[in-house]
This record gives C-alpha cells, structure tokens and sequence, in this order.
DNA sequence: TATCTTTCTGAAAATTATTTTCATTTTCTT
DNA sequence: AAGAAAATGAAAATAATTTTCAGAAAGATA
C-alpha cells in the first residue's frame, strides 16, 4: 500500500503526528471506491468506532485532499465528496440523476483536445473536472 | 429577447405571476455575461434598488434554473452561480485559479467524445459540466 | 372597478454543510 | 519519565441556502 507511505510522509514532512484516528480513517477510506462525503464516512466508522469525531474525519478528509491522496468533488447535491485518486491516473464521471450511480472514466483523446483548447487561450491547466449526467443503463429501462 | 417570453410564458404555465422584481432580476441577469451568485446578483441589484431582498433574488434564479434560462454551476469557491443558458448551445468552462477569471468555450470534438463515452456504458446523457482549472494567461507572466 | 383569492416579497429565522474553538488527551522528542 | 507540540471530540461558530410568515401585490372574477 503506496499511499499509506505516501500519507506518513506527507505528515512527517508537515510536523504533524500519525494517530490511530488518522490510520483508522485512511483505512476504510482506502477500502472503498466509492466517493464519500464527510457525512457518510463518518456514520460508516461510527459503526465501529463509535467515539470517533465528526470533525477529525472531516480533518483528516482535508489533509487527503492536500497530499493528494484524495480529490474534492461536487456533483450538485450539496454535499463535497472526497474520492480516492490513484497516481498519475485522472478519471471523470458518469452521473446517474436518478440513482445516484456514479461511474468513472477515463478517455485520452478527450485529455489532449482538453490541452489543445487550454494552449489556444494561453492557460496552463492544473487540473480538471468533466462530468457526464444522465440515466444509467437500469434507470433508462425502467422508465 | 426570446428569453424574456420564455420566462413568461413558463410562469404562465405555472401559475405564478409576473411581478415587477422578476422583470428587474431578468434583466439584469440578462444584461451581464457574468456568472452570478446569488450574492453577487444581489449586491449589484441592491445599489439601484435598495429594497429587494435577497430571498427574492435566489428564488428567482431558481425560477431561472428550473424554467431552462440559467444553468447552477459551481466551480469549487463555495458558492454556487447561475449563468445565463443560450438555447441549443453550450460551453464549458475555463476557470483561473488565480485570479477567478472564467472563460467560456465550446468544442464539438469533445461533445462528441462524450456521447461515445456515454454509449459505451449505455448511459443516456441529459447534460454535461467541463471545466479547466488552471493560470490564466496574465497570472501566468506575473509569476 | 371593487373584491377576492392566490401568489410574492422582504426580513428574519431556520436549516445544512463546513469550519473553528477549546479543554483534554495523545504523540513524539528529549 | 517529562515536556512541548499537535490532535481529538464536543460544542459553538460560520457561511450559504432555504423556509417561514405577515403584509403587499397580482390577476381573476363579478
């Protein structure tokens, strides 16, 4: 597990300090693909940890997001998720509006007119999002 | 301006009623390129009008949301905007991370892209949001 | 036009998500 | 083991958005 060394570099490198809190919640944040809000990581570790806090998840999130082991998103219903990025690995998103189902993907040809279309009004991209909302394949046939 | 009977004709529909706070929040909105919060929106509306209310103005850009005129977008500053929606026509967004400037473009090759993505996965698209984050071109040459 | 019903408005309160505060606990150096 | 620095969890604070509600305005009807 790369990013479990990545985090406690990160960590050391800022002065902070590796608890049991921040292993336990990059544990289970690790051991799921889906896209977690605050919220929703925190009832699911509630479950098994019940005297973890609100905040710390939320903290912890953040730093995620700051070394990079993770990504913020918004897809619109008011919350940010947080979803696992893998390494030199971008992906976008199919999002069902009627499920909820999101699906991700990645497509190389989309990246370079991305880059093509950035040169042509001189900006230097950091980063990106494209998200694709519809019906998935099961809510498309039950309508 | 199309958008205008437009506007009407789905409060008509609607039942609800043309007042002289909608005329004025239409065509401001209108006026300006700008994607507006709901704060910003109110902030500019307020110096002439100083007894609109601000929960006047957001219900009203929810109105312009759901009725097709104006589109909720959120580029990740917390606050969530409303940009004017030209008919069969859209554009993505290139946003300066630096300085907050928003650059609107379209690429038919990427649109397309998107639909053989959508296909692939049978997912049937109803919309889409792209945006580029990144250094503009003045914030690039100030660095 | 006068009246009536429904919807709107603006101010304030409520809600929701996120962030901060702070006393206490834990980590990690010496 | 002791001290310094940072983390935790609960509660409070903040910020954006939404709702409530009493009075005002719109627009249908007579």
């Amino acid at each position: 597990m790369d990013r479990v060394k990545l985090f406690n570099d990160f960590l050391s490198q800022k002065g902070l300090k590796s608890t049991s809190q921040r292993k336990l919640i990059l544990e289970t944040f690790l051991e799921s693909e889906s896209h977690y809000s605050t919220e929703e990581l925190y009832l699911k570790l509630r479950k098994e940890h019940p005297r973890i806090g609100y905040a710390t998840v939320h903290r912890t999130l953040k730093l995620f997001a700051e070394c990079g082991i993770a990504a913020e998103r918004n897809f619109g219903d008011g919350q940010t998720r947080f979803e696992s990025v893998h390494a030199d690995e971008h992906h976008d998103h199919l999002v069902c509006t009627n499920c909820g189902l999101i699906i991700e993907f990645e497509d190389q040809k989309i990246e370079e007119l991305q880059k093509l279309v950035a040169s042509q009004h001189n900006f230097k991209i950091e980063n990106h999002r494209l998200e694709l909302y519809g019906l998935c394949e099961d809510c498309r046939s039950q309508k």
